[in-house]
DNA sequence: TCGAATTCTCGTAGGGTATACGAGAATTTG
DNA sequence: CAAATTCTCGTATACCCTACGAGAATTCGA
């Protein structure tokens, strides 16, 4: 791996295998990548899907370190250098993995029924991608920089824009919009996905976590210097378990921040 | 590592060794793990703060993989399991470098002055960690699930808080409130130091990535299936630039989070 | 029917990672 | 000048990704 996911081959290649059941290229030409002619030659004994389906399971039931070429291939019941058949690299495996979850986030496209209101619409992108962090806790490990340009970011991006369309901001400050919205959204749900990561990891939950430390207030904590902890303290601003106060603040941080983007409807 | 930062260890020795500059623990014993009875025995060649900064210098340099145990004892002269002795694992050494770099924002202690302005003073801490993570682009990488509980973490939590209060909210609300903002601020910032590093690492602009994925538009991009983003790109709703698209939804978000936290206050 | 061409399969080898263990070196104390 | 104490660090283990190239399977053309 270069550093960490990069996505640096050919583009072209990339984009094929992405884009594999999404015929779109009527020209004669194969893309290549996906599709082979099927004449002389050895027959694979799997293919793309069989690959990218296994790994999010395995990425899913034992971590992402497990879903490694090695492992994956164990599961499969291949050698490991079979992989590299299907996929160019584990880089581009990822990317498959990722668009592909992504893809499955129950998103009504365009013409299909939705709620009318526009936050309510928001309210599903941000529910379906909370849930896609569950259901994959592994993602919240993976880079997001240089997303994977495929058919399920897309169809998430489309359909947040459109969300916001009916606002009547302008087409610039839209999109500015709706990076901020997937940018918050996103990144709560991936920390809410990384939490329970580390709880399974270490077999111990959050809250036992901040217990162990307790004797930090008595023996470190200098109330001198921290004056306002002191007070919400005093005034039972602490919520006993971190996980609801995540919650909390990730449904309080959205619904400010809607509001926000609300007022400058009128502006 | 056990996965990924975990801080397993026992939380008095950890607490010890992140608090080992702000001798609070009166009692006379030496709160064990960073002062020693100094009598028989070798004198050390180095001590816990060299070994912080070196880590520190090295990932800011060479990034985060650089910054192994075998990598910072050769920049240090020593045989790597000598790092050993003035820390309990790298998971521990990686906390001791977030929390020192936590620390040193430059954010008003109690009675220091500080902007009139509770928005100007939520500024300030978003300015100061968005340049803390330009300093330090690996604590992109870090995870942040298990914060080092020492000083500047501590910090951190007591100015935004200090900021929130004038607002008169609530002691619960003004919680919730600074853990939004945070998650929004620190994930923004991750994510800028996480896009320079990916660009340094291949050493490719992510214009020049996305520019290098042009003939998606041509080959595969179905314009019935993405009317919105069909709609804003007629309108020049995309900006050129993916850095400046970063910053200009960072800042807009950002506002309009704080438009509805202000809006609350009158509730 | 039988090369030739094509395509898939996968063992080996190389350069990384963190750290448990235990022997040896350096220093002070009695 | 031993004994006690503390720091130093070589070795060994078990992972990771993937370049390379030899071998196996299959079909096509003559």
């Amino acid at each position: 791996m270069s550093e960490r996911r990069s996505g640096e081959g050919q583009p072209d290649k990339t984009l094929a295998l992405l884009w594999r059941n999404h015929r779109q290229p009527a020209a004669d030409e194969p893309a290549d990548g996906t599709a082979r002619k099927r004449g002389a030659g050895r027959r694979p004994s799997l293919n793309v899907d069989d690959v990218v389906r296994a790994g999010i399971q395995l990425a899913d039931d034992q971590g992402l370190a497990a879903a490694s070429m090695g492992g994956l291939a164990k599961e499969l019941g291949v050698g490991t250098m079979t992989l590299y058949t299907y996929v160019p690299s584990k880089d581009e495996l990822l990317d498959l993995m990722v668009d592909q979850v992504l893809g499955e986030r129950d998103l009504p496209g365009p013409g299909e029924s939705r709620p009318e209101d526009w936050r309510e619409q928001v309210e599903v992108y941000s529910e379906q991608t909370r849930a896609m962090f569950q259901r994959h806790l592994w993602l919240s490990q993976v880079s997001t920089i240089r997303p994977p340009v495929g058919p399920g970011m897309l169809a998430g991006r489309e359909y947040l824009l459109s969300a916001l369309l009916g606002l009547g901001l302008g087409a610039l400050e839209t999109n500015t919009a709706a990076l901020a919205i997937t940018t918050y959204v996103d990144s709560a749900a991936s920390l809410e996905a990384e939490s329970r990561l580390v709880e399974r990891a270490t077999r111990q939950t959050n809250d036992a976590w901040w217990y162990e430390r307790n004797d930090l207030w008595e023996t470190y904590f200098d109330v001198d210097r921290h004056p306002a902890m002191t007070a919400i303290w005093h005034a039972d601003g602490y919520q006993s378990s971190t996980r609801e106060a995540a919650a909390d603040s990730y449904r309080y941080g959205l619904d400010r921040l809607l509001d926000g983007i609300e007022t400058q409807q009128a502006r």
